[in-house]
DNA sequence: ATACTACTTGGAGTCAGCTCCAAGTCAAGT
DNA sequence: ACTTGACTTGGAGCTGACTCCAAGTAGTAT
């Protein structure tokens, strides 16, 4: 796989391939005779499982340190389940925040809804309460 | 309310808040003779709806805008709402995006619990696929 | 052989979103 | 009156994550 195929593919740039490479994200991809990347199926795995962990936002350094112990062997096994674990533990968070402010979302935009179907303003002051009887 | 007790309330830095207020993604906040900033309850509403919506990942910008439309008026009122439905597929693709890789995180971390327990790896080159038979 | 295109490198530049700083002001305490 | 400390401003600086660029090379087409 040449690195067209594999931006194709997952939605990248080449410069960010190229980027996750130099600084770790991922192993070093393997080259032609010529110095041209040639992307196995591991390779691949690695920017797939790359492009999923960006997209939830966990943050390139943590993995460059997985990849790091990846590559150490096998006595960093547990340092990487610990490393799997806190990655979780943030996602998870975000994941909370995300479904909190779909929340809000759809009850502000129920409320324009009701506003623009009655032209009639169902608030005041400031419409952005949440109604929560704390 | 001070800037101290906003910032304390929402976990914010006063950095943050006098920020936000700079560039347009709250109201101006009135002040005291001496030029000090006192949060009413409208606008802290304000910021507590900014700080979700940036947990969330929706750009300042976009929250700008609101706050724009927001202060010209009724006429803006289907407007606002575009813009918050538009905020909503972003937020829903990324919850989406998160929830994949949780998934991710949650296979991989069985695999390397297993792994750990038995002593054996069950995998030999790359730990890094989810067996998705696609 | 020459031109063309697609790749390569290292390093510099960009962008969003803060974060920090210097210099100044104000209210309260001594 | 003076010090202290929390606030104010505008603007500069920082960070993470790309993104772009110039200069060079390798393989293919004519």
């Amino acid at each position: 796989m040449t690195i067209k195929e594999i931006c194709a593919k997952y939605g990248i740039t080449a410069d960010t391939l190229r980027y996750y490479e130099r600084v770790g994200v991922i192993p070093a991809v393997r080259r032609t005779k010529g110095g041209i990347r040639s992307y196995s199926a591991e390779d691949e795995k690695w920017v797939e499982n790359a492009v999923c962990m960006r997209n939830a936002g966990v943050p390139i350094e943590m993995l460059i340190e997985y990849v790091k112990l990846f590559q150490e062997g096998d006595e960093t096994l547990e340092a990487r389940r610990n490393l799997l674990m806190e990655a979780r533990v943030t996602v998870q968070e975000n994941l909370d925040k995300y479904q909190a402010t779909m929340d809000r979302l759809n009850y502000k935009i129920s409320r324009y809804d009701v506003a623009l179907k009655t032209g009639v303003l169902s608030w005041d002051d400031c419409e952005d309460d949440l109604k929560k009887d704390k």
